[in-house]
DNA sequence: TTAGATTTGAGAATCATTATCAAATTGGAA
DNA sequence: TTCCAATTTGATAATGATTCTCAAATCTAA
């Protein structure tokens, strides 16, 4: 694999909107949309092109909070250590993005490659439901 | 909301491919060309309105197993206690999806519950890395 | 059989995303 | 600096799953 050499202007526009919505999850129309009301102009390609291989390089994640509508990316930060397992949860229903570092969950993955032979990626595997608070609503309106 | 209280074949027709179909995946393309073999004419409109409704009425499921791919849906038959949840492993090379009935997977729900306080949702969680074949030829590439 | 409600389905519309490909940009070499 | 080959960009077309539209077909009860 071919590491990009050529650095680009829109690559740094995005960087740079990568650390101002950090910790906040964006869609690649939010990111077109922020660059047009600052009449920067970036083509819609490139910016998905740029996303997605900032989404391989493991530098920022996506997530799919609707069931068909736009892909959400996140930047967690620089020193953000990918290799630090942790895990994701994202509430169905505030949308909220919980990291989660926790031994059980780790073992997860040692469970699930000896017993299952599953090596399982945290970079890409989010874990959908409720968080504390939506579930506690949903309980009260059930009632 | 209104009952519905007309039958018409076209609902028999997928029940029926609903039961032949008990436990496995399938989109609403694989019902479409699955009536299209039989010379059997289904309008995808149809096909599409009737899955949703199943959802609805918690007859069937729905996944998300790729990104923006098309939607699965699983009968799980009517005896099966839809309690019983499985969660999905999708293998992001072969794109192989492995149906898991686990009960340390079970109990992975009942940690994040009581230590979290996160309710998860195996309908919608999926787990994606790698499975035993392409873990093995990827180690054999790596070496 | 009739009527009124519901469902169907062909085709158009939607909408996020990807593909195309010529033009622009980049960075190293001359 | 200039030249060039590699890479990136971006306008636009294409894709593909899904939904919408609405006239025609079908259904159920009376």
């Amino acid at each position: 694999m071919q590491k990009s050499t050529y650095k680009t202007k829109q690559q740094d526009l995005l960087f740079s909107y990568l650390k101002e919505m950090q910790g906040k999850h964006f869609t690649a129309e939010d990111v077109r949309s922020h660059f047009e009301a600052k009449k920067i102009s970036i083509g819609i390609a490139t910016i998905y092109r740029q996303l997605e291989k900032l989404v391989a390089e493991g530098k920022i994640q996506k997530y799919f909070i609707d069931d068909h509508s736009a892909a959400c990316f996140e930047y967690a930060g620089e020193n953000c250590n990918t290799n630090e397992q942790h895990f994701h949860l994202k509430c169905e229903l505030c949308g909220r993005l919980i990291h989660l570092e926790c031994e059980e969950l780790e073992e997860l993955g040692g469970h699930l490659k000896t017993e299952h032979g599953f090596v399982i990626n945290p970079l890409r595997t989010v874990f959908y439901g409720l968080c504390t608070d939506c579930a506690e609503k949903k309980e009260n309106e059930d009632e």
